[in-house]
This record gives C-alpha cells, structure tokens and sequence, in this order.
DNA sequence: CTCTTACTCAACCGATCGGTTTAAGAAAGA
DNA sequence: TCTTTCTTAAACCGATCGGTTGAGTAAGAG
C-alpha cells in the first residue's frame, strides 16, 4: 500500500472489523481486551487492527497502569471528507454545466453533435 | 478483502492511482488509452484499477465503438459520508457530554452521577 | 478480407494482508 | 520475588494485490 496518510486513512477503514472497532470507539474509549471479545479471532489479530487504525492516525493510545486504551481521532476524518467532497463537488459542477448546454441545445436545436454525455444517465446509482 | 460496497469503495480509493483516475474523472469522462497515459504502467494495469473502481460503483462505462469510455458514479461518495458523518457526530456528541458533564463536576463537585455515559454500549457498524 | 485501434483475459511473480501460534515484555498485586 | 493480567514481537501460512507479458476479442477503416 502507498504510504500516505490518505491512502493509510482509506485503507484502514475498507476492513469491516475495523470499522466496527472504529465505531466502538466512537462510543467511548477501550482497551485491547475488550475490543477483542466481539470477534471470532484472537486478541493479537485484533491488536494488529489497532496498529492500522494507529498507524493511519484513527486511533491514539496512552499507557494506563497494564491497560492501553484506544482513543478515537475523529478529525482524521477531515481529511477524508475533504477529498470526497473536492471530486464530488468537481463533478456535480460539470453535470451542471453539462446539462446547462443541452439545455441550450434544446432552445436552438439543430446544431452540435453531443456524444460526450449522455443526460439519460444522470441520477443512474451504481 | 471483505465483499460489501462500503469495504469495496474505501479499498478503492485507498490506492493513489485509482485516486488520481477518479480525480481526471471528476473533470470528464475518459477511455482506459485516455488514462493510461499519464502513468508509468501497462495499459493493462490501469484496466484493472478501472474494474476495481467499476466494482466498488464509482465508475461505470458503456461500449461506443472500440472505445468504452469510463464516467464517474458520484453517488457512491454519499455511502461513504453517511458513514464517516456517522461516527464523527456519535464521537463529537460524546465529547460534548463529557465536557458538559466535567462542567458540571467542577460546579458542584460531590454529586457528579457519572451513569449517563455507559462505556459498555455496543454501537453496530459496517 | 485485412489491418489497425481499443480493450480484456490468463498466467505468472513478488509483496503485502489477515490470520494463526508461540514466546516475550511490562506493570500491578500477593 | 513470583504471579497474574494486558499487550507486543516474531515466524509462519494461504489469499489477495499490483504489476508484468502474451495472446485474444471487438469493432471501425482501408
């Protein structure tokens, strides 16, 4: 995997098991143990998910006595969101214009050939 | 990895080059020759990024002529912000009880009822 | 029909991933 | 100190990943 925090953020998170770790944190602090309990693998594969977590900036741990407990960093997030919403806003902005010139088309129809885009598509999910 | 959308569509993104092809995307449709170019690999590398991100729902294409252009599915985006809004809001929220209730600990400080907040509640993800 | 362009399929390769087992710290309590 | 509890390290394994090369398919253009 490329080693910046991006694709580490991303990365991490396209594991269901972290995710769920993820959202557990959300809830409140935890440490190794308890985390582990939920899942149906062994206490050191669950330690080696809140390496990733770790390493990608989603999880911070401070020494407690033995325990170590996980805390989330929510504003990793940011950085996420901040991607997502650049391409999406980039894209959103063409359809807009797009559909603003086949508008114009249908105003004065009979000019231009329009293979780029297809409007019959927008709002298609998947 | 795991084989629902939400994993598929980080795993996606978690790859610089599939990043940088969803960007050019965002901008305008493109064939895979189109793509290809700007990287240092085989056309057929890139073709494989491209059914990875066809899997994941980002992307899809439709056959004209020799070409199969590829257009960016931006409605994915929203699967992963109602995820990633999720958790930073249940985090957020949870903070700022905390803050309220340590508030309320340094006004009157014998009777704090720490009870509002159960660590041990289990929040369902993925 | 042949040639060229655009793309895909299949096999292979080294690296990484998610898991295991076994062993080794590190910190508190008896 | 010795024991117990919690966490990490190391070696290993099968599966998947990102890349390669080489051959194969699909559809104009001559």
């Amino acid at each position: 995997m490329a080693d910046d925090q991006l694709s580490r953020v991303f990365s991490a998170l396209a594991d269901p098991t972290r995710r769920d770790i993820v959202a557990r944190l959300a809830d409140g602090d935890a440490t190794l143990g308890e985390l582990a309990k939920p899942y149906g693998v062994s206490v050191q594969a669950v330690s080696k998910h809140l390496k990733v977590l770790e390493d990608a900036g989603l999880v911070s741990r401070r020494r407690q006595a033995q325990r170590k407990p996980c805390h989330l960093e929510a504003e990793v997030f940011d950085l996420m969101t901040a991607w997502i919403e650049r391409y999406r806003r980039q894209a959103e902005e063409r359809f807009r214009r797009l559909d603003a010139l086949l508008a114009a088309m249908d105003d004065d129809s009979d000019s231009a050939d329009i293979t780029t885009h297809d409007p019959a598509r927008r709002g298609a999910a998947s």
